[in-house]
DNA sequence: TGTACATCAGTGAACGCGCGTTCACTGATGTAC
DNA sequence: TGTACATCAGTGAACGCGCGTTCACTGATGTAC
């Protein structure tokens, strides 16, 4: 104890970020956490946090890419384990809520960063999303779903999907994590949002633009 | 200037309540205002304040009153307006978008809610939401627009409306409020969102449920 | 394999500052008779 | 219409505290030869 330096490299940053989650998955704002109190969350000395951090925008930053990066690989896996069938949506829609669920704190963060102060952190979320419209598109193209649409029009049904999982998000952020009924509810409304969607998608012809 | 209580009555409330608004939108999250800094930027003494307000929360809360009080009258004047015409949704997004660029501390404000920190104002800007949303079943009842919905999809379709609107609101968050070609882009894409959940409700039947 | 040195990550003390909040006050406005 | 009093809204001084940030330090780890 007495000894410095006993944590793994690479531990107090880790630490400061998880503490950021933690904070922001007890209800509160990042944009309101201080640098002292991030700190003291994390069990580590103030001054700890300019060893890896030259700022909060600077940690936010940060998590928003490490986070961005693990999300995607996990929806990619998600996505090849749902079968083809006429329950894609609803297969999908609980598998991101679930993980989402499991994932409280990384997910409230990231509907924060929506509307966040850090212009860096917005940025980054959309660019997430946007990562996220263009996988999808793919595997409907792949999987020969939706044949008939425009590039443009496959990009703009894609969006629409991706914004109403997102805003699905901040339905999740009013409700505690253990209230399954809830969740259900908020999972089973999802589920019918991406259908209308769909059968919009189906139906629509480029001259209804 | 020497002379105390030269203001009108409420005119210190309203100060602080546009001084709120405009901080908002120099980009700044509502969580992360001081009471000083309020004050200071209201040109009002700090503890004016709370002669008013018993904390920012509670501010943030009269804020998303007042804000959705106007908003609702605004909006129920603006679809008055609109003819009954195919192009209803672009008058009707048009209307809207503009309004946002009008007023747009306030509805930056209320897009922060979405995801703030404060469950008063979380709540506050989705009764809004819910409202909005009655509105809208009201009015396309009432135009015959969708008649063979049941209430339930007639409430999901319109919700669906509402949730996709205002997340355009987080679009314009990162735009500068000069940029009318990106504004312009916003708006249009808008449009096409919502036309194609209305072409999924004119093909949606109960049984896709 | 051993030695010398540079780099890295964690520490505790210290700073000055702005914060939220309280207090007792003051004068204007509203109310009762 | 006039007077007495209560309420309201704005003020400046003051408080103690936690904040962000700097500094010089220490020991562990990595690198060169």
């Amino acid at each position: 104890m007495t000894k410095q330096q006993r944590r793994k490299p690479g531990e107090t940053r880790e630490r400061l970020m998880n503490a950021a989650l933690a904070l922001v998955g007890e209800g509160r704002h990042f944009s309101s956490l201080g640098i002292r109190e991030l700190t003291r969350k994390a069990g580590v000395v103030p001054t700890a946090f300019y060893r890896h951090f030259r700022h909060m925008d600077d940690l936010g930053l940060q998590l928003v890419d490490e986070l961005g990066l693990a999300l995607r690989r996990v929806m990619r896996e998600a996505r090849a384990n749902v079968g083809q069938s006429e329950k894609l949506i609803d297969e999908s829609v609980a598998i991101f809520i679930n993980h989402a669920r499991d994932n409280r704190n990384v997910f409230l963060f990231m509907a924060q960063g929506l509307a966040g102060e850090s212009r860096a952190v917005h940025e980054g979320v959309r660019s997430e999303m946007r990562f996220f419209t263009m996988e999808l598109a793919n595997d409907l193209r792949r999987l020969r779903l939706v044949d008939h649409l425009s590039d443009a029009d496959m990009e703009i049904t894609c969006d629409l999907v991706v914004r109403t999982v997102a805003f699905s998000l901040t339905d999740l952020l009013g409700v505690s994590p253990e209230d399954d009924y809830q969740i259900q509810q908020i999972e089973q409304r999802t589920a019918r949002f991406l259908k209308l969607i769909f059968i919009g998608a189906e139906h629509w012809k480029s001259r209804d633009r």
